[in-house]
DNA sequence: TCTTGACTTGGATTCTGTCCATTGTAGGAT
DNA sequence: ATCCTACAATGGACAGAATCCAAGTCAAGA
């Protein structure tokens, strides 16, 4: 348990049923919702939730920092809630089952000077990919 | 010059000049274009070609290994056709320029066995991002 | 030249996400 | 405890990205 509900009430986010059931559904380790999975779950305690209210929470719990959005294919943006601690994601290419991981080294520091043409750099996403032993060749 | 279209003749791919078209309008250094921006160009060289050949053309290109995927803002995805040669992208936070970068070491050495949860990682694809020069604040 | 399996077409459809005017309500003020 | 009001929720319309499909077309080998 990780306190999410916690954080955001000590930081005067506005509690209202809707952005509790959101923000329980996502409380979590290991947890990458896309929208509509949070809806859908949503939907079980508060049947009347709709997808505009899904979306107006997940974007202001990324705005304040709580969530990250992570796009690991393309499709749907998934929402992370494990926000206080750096991680990186491992993708399985055959079922798309996702894994925080914790690479060692920062990955900023791999990316020199000259590489950065001016750029100023704050973050680094890493998403590894391949196969889970359910999904690997036999 | 990639010789990107040499390459596919080589294949074996049947060329089409709707799939000779696409292949053109790819090739080249620093290329991320959306499906999207690949079919506004090669419409300007074959008026007819349509929505649906692009994707599948690009598509098959992803399939065959001679372009990548890139997904950097859950947005549209983008094609890069330089795909023989490793390389990370480096994303303005702002205007959402798309730089090729060449980070030091592999990515992949950075995470360790216990971290693999016995997947077998073949590929680590790094988005840094940050500011670019004319975004950033004076 | 002929044939055939592969390719192309464009319109319909699905999926994801945003917008907006209206209605409702949390939480401070009285 | 009640009232106010700024902020939040609603849901239907809309937009963008990508896929699907049945019918027509064509590249390339025989």
């Amino acid at each position: 348990m990780s306190g999410l509900l916690e954080r955001l009430r000590g930081r005067g986010w506005r509690m209202t049923s809707q952005r509790r059931v959101v923000a329980e559904v996502l409380d979590g380790d290991h947890v990458h919702l896309t929208a509509d999975e949070v809806h859908a779950r949503a939907v079980r305690r508060l049947p009347e939730i709709s997808r505009a209210t899904v979306y107006n929470a997940l974007g202001e719990l990324v705005a304040l920092g709580e969530v990250v959005e992570v796009s690991t294919d393309g499709r749907a943006r998934r929402y992370d809630p494990n926000a206080h601690r750096a991680h990186q994601h491992l993708v399985c290419s055959g079922c798309g089952t996702i894994r925080d991981v914790h690479p060692t080294g920062d990955p900023l520091a791999a990316l020199p000077a000259e590489e950065r043409f001016g750029f100023t750099v704050d973050t680094a996403d890493v998403t590894y990919r391949g196969l889970c032993p359910a999904c690997a060749p036999r």
